[in-house]
DNA sequence: GCGGATCAC
DNA sequence: TATGGTGATCCGC
């Protein structure tokens, strides 16, 4: 196993390097992955970051490890237990019948619930922030952008992404992957001018619809296809027409019984395109079978004006210890391995636990929890430094209130 | 209670 | 040269 795992490390030793920007994307199938996660390897090796991220893999692998020998021994507990035919009232695996019954349960509860009478629709904008810019500058047309900086690249348009540029990728490493990429700087004004534009045309179709941030949303447009006679798929498709009409902008929607599984559908058939999950049971239980876990989200409403709406769910670190402990991969595993998950994981955490509840409740209308805001925070990464003064400076309330300042002052004159 | 990890955009 | 900022939740000390 070691030594499997070892020889081709030594010769591709980029393959083991994985950042959240080398996952699967819309716009990226054609994409040399190898070549990208070579080129990422190479400029990251020996960085700060880099030895960082390493020391980061390394506890994720411990994690890993302790998962699986505390797997395992649920396993013999659970088959000893079988073979004995005692109940055995304390130890593994009466933790483990205890958990079996609660997952049985929890399915059968949800079951019973399941709602597939709402029409929801999820739209999400095409790489919204540099198709904005493409519209006020049209020079930059069918040629490879980036809107952000040489630091971080907050949208890629679909020609920079042929290169394996995307989002959350540093600027510097894209620009190795193609040299003749074009960086726009951010202009949020900008972009909130379009957002509205396109909420005004949401608000046609669900004055209550809910805005997970500038270039997404979710719209129940169950009463309208009932006064209208129409389907999702054609309120879908006037909506899309709706939104070019007023901005010039494309969108692609996901059309679903709820808006997790709204949220899946919408990014199928990007860019500018549209997928519809019809309102029935086999439809529906088939298309999360086969679903990624990483694909799995949490939503939580915020009631600012019924607008914000929080979502969480399975990442980059959940996925790997899910697939290399327990083995699962899909959504169908989840509720296979439902009793596993409840053994192992302590109760309703944010990946985990929730993992086979929030794959469960996809067969459901999601119900969000309404909640305020907790917090209100402000952050900046400092170049990297030994100086002690230097630091103890940068935490003078004098300095901190400066550098709100000079931020605040260069957002709202930058246009 | 708090710091660190995780997650989404 | 160079790997973000904001808000939130949960776990393990």
């Amino acid at each position: 196993m070691a030594k499997t795992e070892t020889s081709p490390d030594a010769a591709r030793p980029w393959q083991s390097y994985h950042t959240v920007y080398t996952n699967a994307k819309a716009g990226m199938d054609g994409v040399d992955k190898e070549k990208v996660q070579r080129i990422v390897y190479e400029v990251s090796k020996g960085s700060k970051f880099f030895e960082n991220e390493e020391r980061k893999e390394a506890f994720i692998r411990q994690k890993i490890e302790n998962m699986r020998s505390r797997c395992a021994k649920i396993t013999s507990a659970d088959s000893s237990h079988y073979r004995t035919h005692k109940t055995v009232k304390s130890g593994l695996s009466s933790s483990k019948y205890i958990c079996e019954t609660v997952a049985e349960k929890r399915i059968v509860e949800l079951e019973a619930t399941r709602d597939l009478s709402r029409v929801w629709i999820h739209v999400d904008m095409d790489a919204f922030y540099a198709a904005v810019e493409t519209l006020s500058n049209p020079l930059l047309e069918g040629k490879p952008m980036a809107v952000g900086s040489m630091s971080m690249i907050s949208t890629a348009n679909y020609e920079a992404r042929k290169f394996g540029i995307r989002a959350a990728m540093p600027g510097f490493i894209a620009h190795k992957l193609c040299p003749e990429l074009i960086f726009v700087r951010p202009d949020f004004k900008k972009y909130t001018h379009y957002s509205d534009l396109t909420r005004k045309v949401f608000r046609r179709y669900d004055p209550n619809f809910m805005a997970a941030s500038l270039d997404e949303a979710y719209l129940d447009v169950t009463e309208v296809c009932t006064e209208k006679g129409t389907s999702g798929e054609e309120v879908a498709k006037e909506i899309r027409a709706g939104v070019f009409e007023e901005t010039g902008l494309t969108c692609s929607a996901g059309v679903a019984p709820n808006r997790l599984l709204a949220k899946v559908c919408s990014d199928i058939n990007k860019p500018n395109g549209q997928f519809v999950l019809p309102n029935n049971r086999m439809a529906v239980v088939t298309f999360i079978s086969s679903l990624p876990i990483r694909k799995v989200n949490i939503l939580t409403e915020k009631p600012h004006g019924q607008l914000y709406l929080q979502i969480g769910g399975i990442g980059k670190v959940t996925e790997h210890i899910l697939r290399d402990a327990l083995g699962i991969s899909t959504c169908e595993e989840i509720l296979q391995k439902a009793s596993y998950i409840c053994a192992l994981f302590s109760h309703s955490t944010s990946g985990l636990e929730l993992s086979p509840v929030s794959a469960q409740d996809m067969l459901l209308t999601d119900t969000p929890e309404v909640r305020l805001r907790k917090s209100i925070s402000n952050e900046r990464t400092f170049s990297a430094t030994g100086d002690e003064t230097l630091l103890y400076r940068k935490l003078d309330p004098f300095e901190v209130l400066k550098s709100i300042q000079a931020r605040t002052l260069k957002k709202s004159t930058n246009s």
